[in-house]
DNA sequence: CAGTGTATATTTACACTGTAAACTTAAAAT
DNA sequence: ATTTTAAGTTTACAGTGTAAATATACACTG
Protein backbone atom coordinates (compact mmCIF):
# COMPACT_ATOMS: atom_id res chain seq x y z
CA UNK A 1 0.00 0.00 0.00
CA UNK A 2 1.92 3.45 -1.32
CA UNK A 3 1.80 5.90 1.34
CA UNK A 4 -0.50 8.68 0.97
CA UNK A 5 0.36 12.18 0.19
CA UNK A 6 -0.49 13.07 3.48
CA UNK A 7 1.92 10.58 5.19
CA UNK A 8 4.79 11.63 3.08
CA UNK A 9 4.58 15.11 3.81
CA UNK A 10 3.96 14.90 7.67
CA UNK A 11 6.56 16.55 9.56
CA UNK A 12 7.14 19.20 7.08
CA UNK A 13 3.90 20.06 6.33
CA UNK A 14 4.08 23.70 7.13
CA UNK A 15 7.46 24.11 4.10
CA UNK A 16 5.00 22.20 1.90
CA UNK A 17 2.65 24.85 2.48
CA UNK A 18 4.86 27.33 1.36
CA UNK A 19 6.32 25.72 -1.24
CA UNK A 20 3.05 24.89 -2.86
CA UNK A 21 1.61 28.30 -2.24
CA UNK A 22 5.24 29.65 -4.29
CA UNK A 23 4.24 27.52 -7.09
CA UNK A 24 0.92 28.80 -6.82
CA UNK A 25 2.18 32.26 -7.16
CA UNK A 26 4.49 31.84 -9.88
CA UNK A 27 1.28 30.73 -11.81
CA UNK A 28 -1.10 32.81 -10.86
CA UNK A 29 0.26 36.39 -8.88
CA UNK A 30 0.15 36.88 -5.44
CA UNK A 31 -3.20 38.30 -4.78
CA UNK A 32 -4.61 34.89 -6.56
CA UNK A 33 -4.05 32.57 -3.95
CA UNK A 34 -6.36 29.45 -2.99
CA UNK A 35 -5.70 27.51 0.50
CA UNK A 36 -8.52 25.17 -1.13
CA UNK A 37 -6.06 24.98 -4.19
CA UNK A 38 -3.31 24.53 -2.15
CA UNK A 39 -4.90 21.40 -0.09
CA UNK A 40 -5.58 19.98 -3.01
CA UNK A 41 -1.85 20.04 -4.08
CA UNK A 42 -0.51 18.31 -1.09
CA UNK A 43 -3.91 15.86 -0.39
CA UNK A 44 -4.87 17.82 2.20
CA UNK A 45 -8.24 19.75 3.00
CA UNK A 46 -8.09 23.28 3.08
CA UNK A 47 -8.65 23.96 6.61
CA UNK A 48 -5.98 21.56 7.87
CA UNK A 49 -3.56 24.41 6.49
CA UNK A 50 -5.05 26.46 9.50
CA UNK A 51 -2.68 24.13 11.93
CA UNK A 52 0.17 25.79 10.58
CA UNK A 53 -0.94 29.05 9.49
CA UNK A 54 -3.71 31.33 11.47
CA UNK A 55 -4.93 32.34 8.08
CA UNK A 56 -4.49 33.66 4.82
CA UNK A 57 -2.40 36.45 6.02
CA UNK A 58 -0.40 34.42 8.28
CA UNK A 59 0.61 32.02 5.43
CA UNK A 60 1.35 35.68 2.95
CA UNK A 61 3.34 37.05 5.59
CA UNK A 62 5.62 33.65 5.72
CA UNK A 63 6.19 34.08 2.30
CA UNK A 64 6.67 37.69 2.81
CA UNK A 65 9.46 37.24 5.02
CA UNK A 66 10.83 34.06 3.15
CA UNK A 67 11.42 36.31 0.15
CA UNK A 68 12.89 39.17 2.00
CA UNK A 69 15.61 36.57 3.57
CA UNK A 70 16.30 35.16 -0.65
CA UNK A 71 16.41 38.83 -1.33
CA UNK A 72 18.34 40.00 1.06
CA UNK A 73 20.82 36.42 0.63
CA UNK A 74 21.29 37.85 -2.86
CA UNK A 75 22.00 41.22 -1.90
CA UNK A 76 24.79 40.16 0.59
CA UNK A 77 26.23 38.00 -1.74
CA UNK A 78 26.58 40.44 -4.29
CA UNK A 79 28.43 42.75 -1.93
CA UNK A 80 30.31 40.18 -0.67
CA UNK A 81 32.13 39.58 -4.64
CA UNK A 82 34.27 42.81 -4.11
CA UNK A 83 35.19 42.12 -0.50
CA UNK A 84 38.55 44.32 -0.63
CA UNK A 85 39.10 47.66 0.25
CA UNK A 86 39.56 50.19 -2.50
CA UNK A 87 36.51 48.02 -3.81
CA UNK A 88 33.39 50.13 -2.65
CA UNK A 89 32.71 51.69 -6.15
CA UNK A 90 32.31 47.72 -7.08
CA UNK A 91 30.74 46.75 -4.50
CA UNK A 92 27.35 49.13 -4.62
CA UNK A 93 27.40 48.41 -8.34
CA UNK A 94 27.64 44.83 -7.70
CA UNK A 95 24.40 45.27 -5.10
CA UNK A 96 22.80 47.37 -8.06
CA UNK A 97 22.87 44.67 -10.55
CA UNK A 98 22.14 42.06 -8.16
CA UNK A 99 18.81 44.27 -7.02
CA UNK A 100 17.88 43.32 -10.72
CA UNK A 101 19.16 39.97 -11.20
CA UNK A 102 16.75 38.81 -8.35
CA UNK A 103 13.71 41.06 -9.13
CA UNK A 104 13.79 39.25 -12.79
CA UNK A 105 14.75 35.48 -11.28
CA UNK A 106 11.27 36.17 -9.21
CA UNK A 107 9.50 38.50 -10.10
CA UNK A 108 6.43 37.51 -8.16
CA UNK A 109 8.32 37.44 -4.64
CA UNK A 110 9.87 40.81 -5.78
CA UNK A 111 5.72 42.46 -6.53
CA UNK A 112 4.71 40.60 -3.35
CA UNK A 113 7.51 42.47 -1.49
CA UNK A 114 8.14 45.57 -3.33
CA UNK A 115 4.71 45.90 -5.07
CA UNK A 116 1.05 46.64 -4.72
CA UNK A 117 0.21 45.51 -0.92
CA UNK A 118 -2.41 42.60 -1.56
CA UNK A 119 -5.78 43.67 -0.90
CA UNK A 120 -6.19 43.41 2.59
CA UNK A 121 -3.46 42.52 4.07
CA UNK A 122 -1.77 44.47 6.47
CA UNK A 123 1.90 43.74 6.77
CA UNK A 124 3.15 43.05 10.78
CA UNK A 125 6.01 45.38 10.24
CA UNK A 126 7.38 44.42 14.30
CA UNK A 127 7.65 41.49 12.11
CA UNK A 128 9.08 42.01 9.07
CA UNK A 129 11.13 45.18 10.03
CA UNK A 130 14.55 42.83 10.84
CA UNK A 131 14.43 41.42 7.51
CA UNK A 132 13.95 44.13 5.75
CA UNK A 133 16.73 46.23 7.16
CA UNK A 134 18.59 43.40 6.99
CA UNK A 135 17.97 43.68 3.03
CA UNK A 136 18.94 46.60 2.75
CA UNK A 137 21.58 46.48 4.64
CA UNK A 138 23.89 45.73 1.91
CA UNK A 139 22.83 49.23 0.13
CA UNK A 140 23.42 51.30 3.43
CA UNK A 141 26.52 49.09 4.37
CA UNK A 142 28.35 50.60 0.85
CA UNK A 143 26.57 54.24 1.46
CA UNK A 144 28.18 54.53 5.08
CA UNK A 145 31.66 52.90 3.68
CA UNK A 146 31.77 55.59 0.92
CA UNK A 147 30.78 58.31 3.16
CA UNK A 148 33.12 57.34 5.54
CA UNK A 149 36.21 57.66 2.74
CA UNK A 150 35.06 61.11 1.82
CA UNK A 151 33.28 59.81 -1.72
CA UNK A 152 30.05 61.17 -0.68
CA UNK A 153 28.78 64.47 -0.24
CA UNK A 154 25.59 64.10 2.23
CA UNK A 155 25.32 68.20 2.84
CA UNK A 156 22.55 68.37 -0.12
CA UNK A 157 20.22 64.85 0.84
CA UNK A 158 17.00 65.89 2.07
CA UNK A 159 16.63 64.38 5.74
CA UNK A 160 13.56 62.54 6.40
CA UNK A 161 10.94 63.16 8.98
CA UNK A 162 11.06 60.90 11.59
CA UNK A 163 7.37 60.86 12.59
CA UNK A 164 5.68 57.82 14.22
CA UNK A 165 3.38 55.64 12.36
CA UNK A 166 5.34 55.41 9.45
CA UNK A 167 6.73 52.06 8.20
CA UNK A 168 10.91 53.06 9.21
CA UNK A 169 9.76 54.66 12.46
CA UNK A 170 11.74 51.96 14.24
CA UNK A 171 14.63 52.66 11.97
CA UNK A 172 15.13 56.33 11.49
CA UNK A 173 14.48 56.95 15.40
CA UNK A 174 17.96 55.69 16.71
CA UNK A 175 19.57 57.09 14.16
CA UNK A 176 21.59 60.73 14.08
CA UNK A 177 21.38 63.11 11.32
CA UNK A 178 24.28 61.84 9.30
CA UNK A 179 22.94 57.60 9.70
CA UNK A 180 19.67 59.94 8.21
CA UNK A 181 21.23 61.12 5.51
CA UNK A 182 22.83 57.97 4.83
CA UNK A 183 19.05 56.19 4.90
CA UNK A 184 17.54 59.14 2.67
CA UNK A 185 20.25 58.39 -0.39
CA UNK A 186 19.76 54.78 0.47
CA UNK A 187 15.58 55.53 -0.14
CA UNK A 188 16.66 57.76 -3.59
CA UNK A 189 18.51 54.98 -4.88
CA UNK A 190 16.70 52.22 -3.95
CA UNK A 191 13.08 54.18 -5.61
CA UNK A 192 15.42 54.41 -8.96
CA UNK A 193 16.12 51.15 -9.14
CA UNK A 194 12.76 50.17 -7.80
CA UNK A 195 11.15 52.48 -10.53
CA UNK A 196 12.44 50.38 -13.44
CA UNK A 197 12.96 46.96 -11.99
CA UNK A 198 9.02 47.25 -11.39
CA UNK A 199 8.03 48.71 -14.57
CA UNK A 200 10.40 46.10 -16.01
CA UNK A 201 9.33 43.22 -14.78
CA UNK A 202 5.50 44.23 -15.06
CA UNK A 203 5.97 44.70 -18.76
CA UNK A 204 5.38 48.80 -18.76
CA UNK A 205 8.91 48.98 -20.18
CA UNK A 206 10.16 48.52 -24.01
CA UNK A 207 13.02 45.95 -24.19
CA UNK A 208 16.46 47.55 -23.86
CA UNK A 209 19.37 46.05 -25.53
CA UNK A 210 21.69 43.68 -23.48
CA UNK A 211 18.84 41.51 -21.84
CA UNK A 212 16.95 44.72 -20.70
CA UNK A 213 20.11 45.91 -19.02
CA UNK A 214 21.40 49.19 -20.82
CA UNK A 215 18.69 51.57 -19.42
CA UNK A 216 19.15 49.90 -15.79
CA UNK A 217 23.36 50.23 -16.41
CA UNK A 218 22.41 53.43 -17.90
CA UNK A 219 21.03 54.73 -14.32
CA UNK A 220 23.19 52.75 -12.09
CA UNK A 221 26.21 54.73 -13.99
CA UNK A 222 24.04 57.76 -13.39
CA UNK A 223 23.87 57.18 -9.46
CA UNK A 224 27.61 56.40 -9.29
CA UNK A 225 28.07 59.80 -11.27
CA UNK A 226 25.75 62.09 -9.34
CA UNK A 227 26.14 60.49 -5.76
CA UNK A 228 29.74 59.21 -5.80
CA UNK A 229 33.14 61.21 -5.74
CA UNK A 230 35.64 60.01 -7.82
CA UNK A 231 38.85 58.66 -6.27
CA UNK B 1 -44.40 56.95 -3.72
CA UNK B 2 -40.53 57.61 -3.45
CA UNK B 3 -39.36 56.60 -6.68
CA UNK B 4 -36.15 53.20 -6.24
CA UNK B 5 -32.79 54.03 -6.76
CA UNK B 6 -33.65 52.04 -9.84
CA UNK B 7 -35.45 54.44 -11.61
CA UNK B 8 -32.82 57.41 -10.44
CA UNK B 9 -30.70 55.56 -11.98
CA UNK B 10 -32.13 54.38 -15.20
CA UNK B 11 -30.59 56.07 -18.19
CA UNK B 12 -27.12 56.63 -16.83
CA UNK B 13 -26.51 52.80 -14.85
CA UNK B 14 -23.40 52.80 -16.71
CA UNK B 15 -21.53 56.09 -15.14
CA UNK B 16 -23.62 55.03 -11.61
CA UNK B 17 -21.85 51.48 -11.85
CA UNK B 18 -18.65 52.97 -12.45
CA UNK B 19 -18.94 55.61 -9.88
CA UNK B 20 -19.90 53.05 -7.49
CA UNK B 21 -16.94 51.16 -8.55
CA UNK B 22 -14.15 53.85 -7.67
CA UNK B 23 -16.06 54.47 -4.12
CA UNK B 24 -15.50 51.02 -3.35
CA UNK B 25 -12.14 50.96 -5.04
CA UNK B 26 -11.29 53.67 -3.01
CA UNK B 27 -12.15 51.93 0.34
CA UNK B 28 -10.42 48.84 -0.07
CA UNK B 29 -8.33 48.51 -3.28
CA UNK B 30 -8.45 47.61 -6.87
CA UNK B 31 -8.42 44.16 -6.66
CA UNK B 32 -10.99 43.68 -4.03
CA UNK B 33 -13.64 44.67 -6.61
CA UNK B 34 -17.16 43.21 -6.31
CA UNK B 35 -20.04 43.11 -8.38
CA UNK B 36 -22.44 42.26 -6.24
CA UNK B 37 -20.56 44.99 -3.81
CA UNK B 38 -21.61 47.58 -6.45
CA UNK B 39 -25.30 46.01 -6.93
CA UNK B 40 -26.08 46.40 -3.43
CA UNK B 41 -25.19 50.35 -3.52
CA UNK B 42 -27.12 50.90 -6.68
CA UNK B 43 -30.01 48.66 -5.18
CA UNK B 44 -29.53 46.30 -8.25
CA UNK B 45 -28.62 42.74 -8.73
CA UNK B 46 -25.28 41.46 -10.01
CA UNK B 47 -26.13 40.38 -13.10
CA UNK B 48 -27.99 43.70 -14.13
CA UNK B 49 -24.55 44.79 -14.61
CA UNK B 50 -23.98 42.46 -17.50
CA UNK B 51 -25.84 44.59 -19.53
CA UNK B 52 -23.36 46.94 -18.97
CA UNK B 53 -20.17 45.72 -18.71
CA UNK B 54 -19.26 42.43 -20.74
CA UNK B 55 -17.79 40.78 -17.28
CA UNK B 56 -15.58 41.91 -14.42
CA UNK B 57 -12.66 42.57 -16.54
CA UNK B 58 -14.51 45.03 -19.38
CA UNK B 59 -15.73 47.16 -16.15
CA UNK B 60 -11.90 47.20 -15.11
CA UNK B 61 -10.55 48.32 -18.51
CA UNK B 62 -13.30 51.00 -18.57
CA UNK B 63 -12.25 52.30 -14.84
CA UNK B 64 -8.12 52.12 -16.64
CA UNK B 65 -9.39 54.34 -19.47
CA UNK B 66 -10.97 57.01 -16.82
CA UNK B 67 -8.24 56.89 -14.38
CA UNK B 68 -6.00 57.26 -17.89
CA UNK B 69 -7.77 60.27 -19.20
CA UNK B 70 -8.34 61.74 -15.13
CA UNK B 71 -4.18 61.36 -15.22
CA UNK B 72 -3.36 63.02 -18.72
CA UNK B 73 -5.96 65.37 -18.45
CA UNK B 74 -4.08 66.67 -15.08
CA UNK B 75 -0.55 66.08 -16.95
CA UNK B 76 -1.80 68.43 -19.90
CA UNK B 77 -3.28 71.01 -17.71
CA UNK B 78 -0.10 71.13 -16.06
CA UNK B 79 2.27 71.56 -19.25
CA UNK B 80 -0.37 74.18 -20.40
CA UNK B 81 0.17 76.19 -17.47
CA UNK B 82 3.87 77.28 -18.77
CA UNK B 83 2.81 78.24 -22.20
CA UNK B 84 4.90 80.72 -23.80
CA UNK B 85 8.67 80.31 -25.30
CA UNK B 86 11.63 79.86 -23.17
CA UNK B 87 9.28 78.54 -20.30
CA UNK B 88 9.93 74.90 -21.32
CA UNK B 89 11.68 73.77 -18.61
CA UNK B 90 9.06 75.53 -15.95
CA UNK B 91 6.81 73.37 -18.46
CA UNK B 92 8.66 70.10 -17.96
CA UNK B 93 9.01 70.38 -13.62
CA UNK B 94 4.99 71.34 -14.02
CA UNK B 95 4.08 68.05 -15.24
CA UNK B 96 6.74 66.30 -12.84
CA UNK B 97 4.86 67.92 -9.86
CA UNK B 98 1.41 67.45 -11.25
CA UNK B 99 2.52 63.76 -11.44
CA UNK B 100 3.42 63.17 -8.31
CA UNK B 101 0.32 65.22 -6.92
CA UNK B 102 -2.34 63.46 -8.92
CA UNK B 103 -1.04 60.34 -7.26
CA UNK B 104 -1.48 62.01 -3.89
CA UNK B 105 -4.65 62.99 -4.91
CA UNK B 106 -5.53 59.35 -6.64
CA UNK B 107 -3.54 56.59 -5.51
CA UNK B 108 -5.89 53.84 -6.22
CA UNK B 109 -6.63 55.07 -9.63
CA UNK B 110 -2.42 55.29 -9.96
CA UNK B 111 -1.82 51.90 -8.74
CA UNK B 112 -4.25 50.60 -11.23
CA UNK B 113 -3.11 51.98 -14.05
CA UNK B 114 0.81 51.86 -12.89
CA UNK B 115 0.80 49.46 -10.28
CA UNK B 116 0.61 45.64 -10.23
CA UNK B 117 -1.61 44.09 -12.98
CA UNK B 118 -5.06 43.05 -11.46
CA UNK B 119 -5.13 39.21 -10.86
CA UNK B 120 -6.19 37.59 -13.88
CA UNK B 121 -6.57 40.74 -16.05
CA UNK B 122 -5.40 41.44 -19.25
CA UNK B 123 -5.19 44.65 -20.22
CA UNK B 124 -6.46 45.34 -23.96
CA UNK B 125 -3.91 47.48 -25.70
CA UNK B 126 -5.41 48.50 -28.76
CA UNK B 127 -8.18 49.79 -26.61
CA UNK B 128 -5.57 51.24 -24.06
CA UNK B 129 -2.55 52.66 -26.01
CA UNK B 130 -4.39 55.81 -27.21
CA UNK B 131 -5.54 57.18 -23.90
CA UNK B 132 -1.74 55.97 -22.54
CA UNK B 133 -0.01 57.62 -24.95
CA UNK B 134 -1.99 61.14 -24.80
CA UNK B 135 -1.30 61.04 -20.95
CA UNK B 136 2.65 60.47 -21.51
CA UNK B 137 2.48 63.46 -24.70
CA UNK B 138 3.07 65.97 -22.31
CA UNK B 139 6.05 64.56 -20.86
CA UNK B 140 7.62 63.51 -24.47
CA UNK B 141 6.45 66.68 -25.73
CA UNK B 142 8.41 68.79 -23.27
CA UNK B 143 11.40 66.37 -24.29
CA UNK B 144 10.98 66.79 -28.19
CA UNK B 145 10.54 70.52 -27.52
CA UNK B 146 14.01 70.86 -25.38
CA UNK B 147 15.48 68.88 -27.97
CA UNK B 148 14.61 70.99 -30.72
CA UNK B 149 16.53 73.86 -29.36
CA UNK B 150 19.61 71.84 -28.43
CA UNK B 151 19.43 71.50 -25.26
CA UNK B 152 19.31 67.60 -24.90
CA UNK B 153 22.03 65.54 -25.93
CA UNK B 154 20.41 62.12 -26.71
CA UNK B 155 23.65 60.55 -27.66
CA UNK B 156 24.14 58.70 -24.56
CA UNK B 157 20.71 57.56 -24.26
CA UNK B 158 20.28 53.57 -24.84
CA UNK B 159 17.79 53.24 -27.56
CA UNK B 160 14.66 50.39 -26.86
CA UNK B 161 14.54 47.54 -29.06
CA UNK B 162 11.11 47.10 -31.43
CA UNK B 163 9.82 44.06 -30.20
CA UNK B 164 6.70 42.58 -31.38
CA UNK B 165 4.57 41.85 -28.23
CA UNK B 166 5.80 44.40 -26.26
CA UNK B 167 3.57 46.81 -24.66
CA UNK B 168 4.91 49.71 -26.53
CA UNK B 169 5.49 48.13 -29.87
CA UNK B 170 2.58 49.82 -31.74
CA UNK B 171 4.12 52.92 -30.28
CA UNK B 172 7.93 52.48 -31.12
CA UNK B 173 7.41 50.95 -34.74
CA UNK B 174 6.78 53.73 -36.42
CA UNK B 175 9.21 56.41 -34.82
CA UNK B 176 12.61 57.04 -36.34
CA UNK B 177 16.09 57.03 -33.76
CA UNK B 178 15.33 60.38 -32.50
CA UNK B 179 11.47 59.49 -31.61
CA UNK B 180 12.84 56.01 -29.79
CA UNK B 181 15.70 58.55 -27.89
CA UNK B 182 12.96 60.71 -27.08
CA UNK B 183 10.51 57.80 -25.84
CA UNK B 184 13.50 56.22 -24.10
CA UNK B 185 14.08 58.94 -22.08
CA UNK B 186 10.71 59.84 -21.03
CA UNK B 187 11.11 56.41 -19.53
CA UNK B 188 13.39 56.39 -17.63
CA UNK B 189 12.33 59.76 -16.18
CA UNK B 190 9.13 57.99 -15.74
CA UNK B 191 10.81 54.86 -14.25
CA UNK B 192 12.48 57.87 -11.75
CA UNK B 193 9.58 59.24 -10.61
CA UNK B 194 7.40 56.22 -10.77
CA UNK B 195 9.79 54.83 -8.37
CA UNK B 196 9.41 57.88 -5.70
CA UNK B 197 5.62 58.21 -6.39
CA UNK B 198 4.61 54.24 -5.77
CA UNK B 199 7.23 54.13 -3.07
CA UNK B 200 5.36 56.77 -1.17
CA UNK B 201 1.51 56.11 -2.14
CA UNK B 202 2.45 52.61 -0.72
CA UNK B 203 3.41 53.99 2.52
CA UNK B 204 7.02 52.29 1.88
CA UNK B 205 9.23 55.86 2.26
CA UNK B 206 9.20 57.89 5.20
CA UNK B 207 7.89 61.20 5.11
CA UNK B 208 9.78 64.03 3.98
CA UNK B 209 9.96 67.94 4.74
CA UNK B 210 7.46 69.86 2.44
CA UNK B 211 4.41 67.73 2.60
CA UNK B 212 6.71 64.58 1.37
CA UNK B 213 8.10 66.59 -1.34
CA UNK B 214 11.55 67.28 -0.58
CA UNK B 215 13.33 63.92 -2.24
CA UNK B 216 10.39 64.62 -5.10
CA UNK B 217 11.91 67.67 -6.25
CA UNK B 218 15.10 66.53 -5.17
CA UNK B 219 15.31 64.07 -8.00
CA UNK B 220 13.49 66.58 -10.24
CA UNK B 221 16.24 68.82 -10.02
CA UNK B 222 17.93 66.12 -10.52
CA UNK B 223 16.60 65.14 -13.65
CA UNK B 224 17.05 68.71 -14.82
CA UNK B 225 20.80 69.01 -13.93
CA UNK B 226 21.41 65.52 -16.02
CA UNK B 227 19.59 65.87 -18.93
CA UNK B 228 18.65 69.19 -19.61
CA UNK B 229 21.71 71.42 -20.95
CA UNK B 230 21.39 75.52 -19.61
CA UNK B 231 20.73 77.94 -21.77
C1' DC C 1 -1.28 -2.29 29.68
C1' DA C 2 -5.41 0.80 29.85
C1' DG C 3 -6.79 5.27 29.68
C1' DT C 4 -6.46 9.96 28.77
C1' DG C 5 -4.85 14.15 26.45
C1' DT C 6 -3.34 16.44 22.56
C1' DA C 7 -2.24 17.28 17.87
C1' DT C 8 -3.92 16.93 13.38
C1' DA C 9 -6.82 15.94 10.32
C1' DT C 10 -11.93 15.83 8.22
C1' DT C 11 -16.69 17.06 7.68
C1' DT C 12 -20.09 20.34 7.67
C1' DA C 13 -21.69 24.88 7.33
C1' DC C 14 -21.93 29.87 6.29
C1' DA C 15 -21.26 33.95 3.89
C1' DC C 16 -19.06 35.55 0.20
C1' DT C 17 -17.43 35.83 -5.04
C1' DG C 18 -18.22 35.93 -10.68
C1' DT C 19 -21.22 34.55 -14.04
C1' DA C 20 -24.29 31.49 -16.99
C1' DA C 21 -29.25 30.44 -18.03
C1' DA C 22 -33.93 31.04 -17.81
C1' DC C 23 -37.64 33.98 -16.81
C1' DT C 24 -40.32 38.48 -16.16
C1' DT C 25 -41.59 42.92 -17.23
C1' DA C 26 -42.01 47.19 -19.48
C1' DA C 27 -41.13 50.10 -23.23
C1' DA C 28 -40.50 50.71 -28.37
C1' DA C 29 -41.44 49.43 -33.06
C1' DT C 30 -44.04 47.59 -36.61
C1' DA D 1 -52.62 45.59 -31.28
C1' DT D 2 -49.10 42.72 -31.67
C1' DT D 3 -44.39 41.75 -31.76
C1' DT D 4 -39.75 42.65 -30.68
C1' DT D 5 -36.19 44.12 -27.74
C1' DA D 6 -33.92 45.91 -23.70
C1' DA D 7 -33.10 45.58 -18.95
C1' DG D 8 -34.09 43.85 -15.12
C1' DT D 9 -34.94 39.48 -11.83
C1' DT D 10 -34.44 34.77 -9.92
C1' DT D 11 -32.07 30.62 -9.77
C1' DA D 12 -28.06 27.91 -10.03
C1' DC D 13 -23.15 26.47 -10.11
C1' DA D 14 -18.48 26.39 -8.96
C1' DG D 15 -15.29 28.68 -6.57
C1' DT D 16 -13.35 31.29 -2.19
C1' DG D 17 -11.86 31.93 3.28
C1' DT D 18 -12.85 30.27 7.57
C1' DA D 19 -15.53 28.97 11.96
C1' DA D 20 -17.31 24.91 14.58
C1' DA D 21 -17.88 20.34 15.53
C1' DT D 22 -16.18 15.87 14.88
C1' DA D 23 -13.12 11.91 14.08
C1' DT D 24 -8.63 9.69 14.38
C1' DA D 25 -4.17 8.46 15.74
C1' DC D 26 -0.22 9.11 18.43
C1' DA D 27 2.22 10.17 23.08
C1' DC D 28 2.25 10.35 27.73
C1' DT D 29 0.74 8.99 32.27
C1' DG D 30 -1.26 6.19 36.20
Amino acid sequence: MTPSRQEEQRGNLGEAIKEAAWEQIAEAGASSLSLRAIGRALGITAPAIYNYYEDRDALVTALVIDAFNSFGDRQLAARDEFPGPGQELERLRATGLAYRQWALDHPHRYLLIFGNPVPGYQPPMQELLPVMMRSLSALTGCISELHALGRIDLTAIPRPLCEPGNRFFAMLEPADDEARAVYALAMLIWSRVHGQVSLEITGQLPPFPGNGAALYEFELDSIARQFILPN
